[in-house]
DNA sequence: TCAATAAATGCACTTCCATTGCATTGCCCT
DNA sequence: AGGGCAATGCAATGGAAGTGCATTTATTGA
């Protein structure tokens, strides 16, 4: 477990308080965050500056960003073996309908697919939507 | 090739004059489409009326909505076979980085996918993002 | 150390698209 | 014709992403 400052700084990112904060905030949690619930975690922290924050840490391959279709963008730290640099983790989303929450399911890659001739897949979001475990009480 | 006002009616809907064009407009594209694609082909109609007439088309299952992460929502016929009233058809989306478009592959089902215990799905949306046979110049 | 420089932050504002409220019009049926 | 419901048009709202710019904070190097 390396120091939250150190790993941003090994990421090209200068580790400031806010940063951190919110790089342990995301680390904590188990599901994809929204910027909103950074800045309801946060309340003195201005919304542009978390903003701003997460892009910084998407640019730097520190958190993916997610689009579950629900109309507002998630994120989600990258895992430890994460080789985003070269070519997209891709794992796909669940995105639960009835507590509306979004979690990477890293086991689950998204299949290869054979597209039609001249067609060249460069990325991939597969989301499935429906009830999550916690949800399904089980 | 069914005429355009008894397809809509076999599919209750009432086929207004709005509503036909809208639907053939529908037909003649190959490319999934926008609100303001359509707001642009009619310059006369009301961007209001023909978002409600895509809503209609959408709970009647003559279209469905695509959305491809560009931000924008698109729709599409569905096909003909298509048993939406019972499970969505579920194919796959190609959306192009270069021109922007974005197309069904209708032949495409999205795979099944062996999900974590407690997770039900109930829908999936599988978008690739890539050049397009056209822009690939093939 | 201290001034110069660069990076990060905060606030206000904009943009874009989806969505709604409400008054009006048009269609259908008796 | 007239009652009633569905469809339409216009105006306004809402939510979220994104930008401009001034200010504060950190870093550098003389
Ligand atoms: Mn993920
Ligand atoms: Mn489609
Ligand atoms: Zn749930
Ligand atoms: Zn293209």
């Amino acid at each position: 477990m390396i120091a939250s400052d150190k790993f941003l700084e090994s990421k090209g990112i200068r580790p400031t308080a806010m940063r951190l904060l919110v790089f342990q905030h995301l680390a904590k949690s188990k599901v994809a965050t929204t910027l909103s619930d950074i800045e309801n975690a946060f309340a003195k922290a201005d919304r542009t500056t978390l903003f701003r924050t997460l892009k910084t840490f998407e640019q730097k391959r520190v958190v993916h960003q997610i689009d579950d279709g629900s109309g507002i963008m998630k994120y989600a730290l990258c895992e430890e073996g994460c080789n985003c640099e070269l070519e997209r983790d891709l794992h796909l989303h669940f995105h639960c309908t009835n507590c509306g929450e979004t979690i990477c399911l890293t086991e689950q890659k998204i299949p290869h697919i054979n597209l039609p001739d001249g067609f060249v897949a460069e990325d991939a979001n597969l989301v499935l939507k429906g009830i999550c475990d916690k949800c399904s009480g089980q």
